[in-house]
DNA sequence: CCGCATCCGGGGCGATACTG
DNA sequence: CAGTATCGCCCCGGATGCGG
């Protein structure tokens, strides 16, 4: 990117992050810790090929992503974020939360959209409402995506893939479990509204969810 | 700008914020809050005349911006951000405190600077340590640019022009003062190694100045 | 298959000139 | 003062090719 020339610490981020999908490859590796180049294409739909390598070769120079070269059984090069790059969590976390009310009327035509970006909501607006409780599993299908959202002794974790025996199941658009997930819509109004679909442990899922407030997605 | 086309908050905020330019031109109007378009002009030295129109017509549709005219007698067009646009003053702060690093080698060639700009660092890493004593003004003069850093009752504001009696008087390069502002050097050290002036109360200034920390900007 | 490199068309961007 | 007009250029998007 050409340099904005100017002695600011704002216009030197943007330096370094300005370049269009700079900042959405980083969200990719916040939210994976460690991907390979294909991992990173498939969530990052609507980049060229080529972009995302001359990208990652920059972020590279600028000491925020590493590389890594797998021992050879397994011959997969591996992408992750340095400490100086982890350090701009809280950058994407001002964004999302900024663009949030983007989100309330679903998505666009044509948006696409994949499971584990609902990660960084997931971890920022749970919260565990009874830390001496048992601790809990929720399982959610999200147009065929599937994560977990495990909850013990106070502690949130979001991970990709099924549960084995969650105490709940939370299923439908990416709207609606957005929805639930930010306070924006209580349970039943989803499922009659938005046509999420629930089964299990309904304490479960009441125990994480946090109470309306400004800066959740509405129906 | 065209949009990524994802059901991601993050993506949302840079189909906004991701042009070039438009970031700054919310850095400018964060800063002086109201501005005609020539202040911006000058508060963003590179910009093209035809983009910052193009830019303030978008953050105008896009509800940031809010452009007013002045009544005849004034016949001048005013620009400021509307709450949503003000709404971005923690993904500013975060991109500038991740940004700090950066200028910690003092200014590239050919680096443009205006003294505003550091009116950020100063509201953001001076506190007043004395919250009971008597108000204090610093008059701050970087390359020629001066701004006042006034301090009362543990509330510190920072305002463009001259102080008329200010207890103490800060001068030198932008990189010297930032130093001091952000407690990456002391008083003495910035004297002696980058040429700082400094005249007055000195316990004026050390009331504000931080103890040394991570996020400083160290000579 | 994975991780790119190359090629090419179109549009965003930069610089300057000009105007009510 | 607050823009519009114009014109290269380079970044970006999309497709294809290619070595390990």
């Amino acid at each position: 990117m050409r340099t904005y020339g100017q002695y600011c610490a704002v216009a030197k981020s943007l330096d370094v992050l300005g370049d269009r999908w700079t900042l959405l490859i980083i969200r990719e590796l916040l939210l994976t810790h460690a991907a390979r180049y294909t991992d990173l294409r498939n969530g990052l739909p609507g980049i060229a090929t080529n972009l995302l390598a001359e990208r990652l070769r920059e972020l590279e120079r600028a000491g925020l992503v590493a590389r890594e070269e797998a021992a050879p059984p397994i011959a997969t090069t591996l992408f992750s974020l340095t400490d100086r790059g982890r350090e701009l969590e809280p950058v994407l976390h001002a964004l999302g939360r900024w663009g949030l009310p983007y989100m309330a009327g679903g998505p666009a035509p044509g948006d696409a959209f994949r499971g584990h970006w609902l990660s960084w909501p997931a971890q920022e607006f749970l919260h565990d409402q009874a830390p001496d409780g048992p601790p809990v599993a929720i399982a959610v299908d999200v147009d065929g995506e599937e994560f977990v959202i495990e909850c013990s002794a106070g502690a949130i974790t979001v991970r990709d893939g099924r549960a084995e025996r969650p105490d709940a199941r939370l299923a439908g658009s990416p709207h609606a479990v957005l929805a639930v997930l930010t306070g924006g819509a209580q349970l039943d109004d989803a499922s009659s509204a938005l046509g999420l679909r629930f089964e299990g442990d309904r304490e479960a899922l009441l125990r994480l969810v946090p109470s309306p407030r400004l800066a959740s997605v509405r129906p």
